[in-house]
DNA sequence: ATTTTGTCTTTTATCGACAATAGACAGATT
DNA sequence: AATCTGTCTATTGTCGATAAAAGACAAAAT
C-alpha cells in the first residue's frame, strides 16, 4: 500500500459523468486535462473502463457502450484523499469538544486510530501547524493548544486588519477587472439564497469563503491570501459542529454581506470600511458565542 | 542510521563546558535541565565522559577527572540537526543565486545532494512553505516563487501592519511589565555596538532580531508573532549573502532603532508611531536593494 | 505539421522498520 | 519525605522500499 489510489478513483467517478453526456471521448491528453490527471491516470481509467464494458476502446476511439449505473461508482469514502480524512478526523477531536488545551498529540496514536501510517500523520501535524492550535516540543510530543477564546480573538484581531486593508485595495480596483464581475455574481447568489432561506441556509458557508476570499484576493498579497486559509479551515468546522441559531445568523450574515457589496461598489473607501467593520464584528461575535469556556 | 545523535552531541559538548568551572557534576534530572535533555540522553553524556576518562562516575557521584581537551569536543558540523542543515543549503541555493522563480523543486535530487533520506526533505519543504517562497503541485514538484521584489514588498506590508500593531501594544505596556526592562538591556546593548561599530557591526543582525521579536510580542497574538519568523529567517540569511554597505546600513538602523526605543519609553502612541514608520521604510528600502532584479 | 498514442523513466506518497530520545515507575539513597 | 538512580517502555526522527502518479520521447496517425 504504497500510495492510495485516490487520484485514480476519483477520475473515474468524474469520467463515468462525463460518459453519461456524451456517446465517445476525447484523446487521452484532453481527457487528462479536464479531469485534471496525468496520462498515466487517465490510461488507467480507460482500461477500467474498458473492462466494466463501459466503453469499447481501440487507440482513438473510446466509444461509449452503455451508461453508467449507480453502482459503477467507487464509493465516496475511497476518493477523499489521505490528507483530508486526517484532517477530518482530527478537527472532529478538537473542535468537536473532548480535547483539553494541554493535551498531549500522540502521533503514533493518531495514527493507529485513522489507521494510518506515522508518516502522513506527522506532514499533516506539521501542515496543521501554522493554524496555531498546535505546537511542536522537539523530539517529543505536540501540544494543543485549543479552539479557545484567545485563539478566537487573536484569529480575528488578523482577520481584521487583513480584510480591512484587502477592502481598500478591492475599491480600488480598476473597473474592467475580473472581480467585479465575480462580484455581481456572488451578490446574485445571495439574493437567491435569501429568497429560500429557510431551506438553503447551509449553503452559506460556502458562500461565504468564495465571498471574502475574492475579498482578499486584491490585497495581493500571498500572506494575507494564505492567512485566510486559517480562517477557512475554522469558520468550515465550527459552522459544521456548530448549528444553533444557524438560520438566523447566516440570514443575517447574508444582509451584512449585501450592504458590505454595496458599498464595495461604491468605490467609496469609508463606505466600505465600514461595512466591513460591521460585518467583521458580527462575525466575530457569532465565533465567539460558539466557544464555551470554563 | 535511525536518527542523528546530534541531540547527544550537542549536550555532551555543552556539558563538556559545564565541566571546566566546576569539580563535580549535580543529579541526572538537575544536568537534564541545565542541558535541556532527558535524563536518557544525560546518561548517554556522563557514560561516555566516563569512558573518556572525563570524570569518574559512581551513582550519585561524578567528579570531574581532568579539564576538556579541544578535542574532547564533538565538531559542530556533528551538532547541527538535520533540519538546520537542509535549511542552511535550501536558502543557499534559493537566496545567493542561482535559482530562477518558477524552477522546479525536486525532493529526491534536493534529498541525495544533501546526502539525506526524501522524508526529512520532505517535512523541511512542508515547514518551509508557510514561508511563501516555495507552493506545491499536488501529487508533483514544488515551484519556486522566489525571492523577488514582489515578495519583498508583499512581506514588508504585512510586517509594517504588524508591527504598528505590535508598538501600538507595547507602548500600553504596564510600567512593571518584564518588556520593559528588557528594552532597557537591549538598548544598552545598541550603545556598546555603536561605540565599536568597525569591530562589532556584524553583531546587528542577532540584535535586530532580539529587538523586533520583543516589540512583537507586546502584540499578544500568536500569528503576528508566528509571522516573525518569515522575517527573522530573510532577514538572517539576507544579511549572510549580502554585505554590500553592511557597516553603514547597519549603523544607521541602529541609531534609528534608538530613536524607536526612545518612542517607545515615552509611552505616546503618535511618537511611537512615527518612529515605528520611519525605521520600517528605510529597513524596506535596504532590503529592497539587494534584490536585483531583471 | 500537429496531435495522439505506446512505451519507458522519474518522482511522489505512503508504509514499516529501527536507533535516538523521551518518559514512567519502583526501589534505593539521603 | 523528598530526591535520585536503575530499568524498562513508548515515541519520535530518519531511512529505504514500493505502488501510484506524473511526465518524457519517439513512433504512429491524422
Amino acid at each position: 500500500m504504497a500510495k492510495q489510489n485516490t487520484v485514480f478513483k476519483e477520475a473515474y467517478n468524474r469520467c463515468l459523468t462525463l460518459i453519461t453526456n456524451s456517446d465517445h471521448l476525447p484523446s487521452e491528453p484532453e481527457l487528462g486535462a479536464q479531469l485534471g490527471v496525468s496520462r498515466t491516470t487517465v490510461r488507467a481509467v480507460l482500461t477500467r473502463l474498458t473492462e466494466t464494458g463501459l466503453i469499447a476502446w481501440d487507440r482513438r476511439d473510446k466509444i461509449v457502450l452503455r451508461a453508467p449505473l449507480e453502482a459503477d461508482f467507487f464509493p465516496t469514502e475511497e476518493t477523499d484523499s489521505l490528507s483530508e480524512i486526517i484532517e477530518r478526523s482530527f478537527m472532529r477531536r478538537i473542535l468537536a469538544g473532548g480535547a483539553q488545551p494541554g493535551m498531549q498529540i500522540n502521533e503514533l496514536e493518531l495514527a493507529r486510530e485513522i489507521g494510518i501510517g506515522t508518516t502522513s500523520v506527522r506532514e499533516f501535524l506539521i501542515r496543521f501547524s501554522r493554524f496555531g492550535l498546535i505546537e511542536k516540543r522537539p523530539n517529543s510530543h505536540w501540544i494543543l493548544k485549543g479552539f479557545t477564546r484567545e485563539f478566537a480573538l487573536e484569529l480575528t484581531e488578523v482577520r481584521e486588519m487583513f480584510e480591512l486593508r484587502s477592502a481598500r485595495g478591492f475599491v480600488g480596483l480598476p473597473d474592467d477587472h475580473p472581480a467585479w464581475v465575480d462580484l455581481d455574481e456572488i451578490e446574485s447568489v445571495h439574493h437567491t439564497l435569501l429568497a429560500d432561506i429557510d431551506a438553503r441556509y447551509q449553503e452559506f458557508s460556502e458562500l461565504d469563503e468564495r465571498f471574502h476570499l475574492l475579498v482578499q484576493r486584491a490585497s495581493r498579497n500571498r500572506f494575507i491570501i494564505d492567512f485566510y486559509d486559517i480562517i477557512t479551515i475554522v469558520f468550515h468546522y465550527h459552522y459544521q459542529w456548530n448549528k444553533t441559531n444557524a438560520r438566523t445568523r447566516n440570514q443575517r450574515a447574508l444582509e451584512e454581506h449585501l450592504v458590505y457589496i454595496d458599498a464595495l461598489r461604491s468605490r467609496d473607501p469609508k463606505r466600505a470600511e465600514e461595512a466591513c467593520r460591521l460585518h467583521l464584528r458580527s462575525a466575530r461575535e457569532t465565533l465567539l458565542q460558539s466557544i464555551q469556556e470554563p
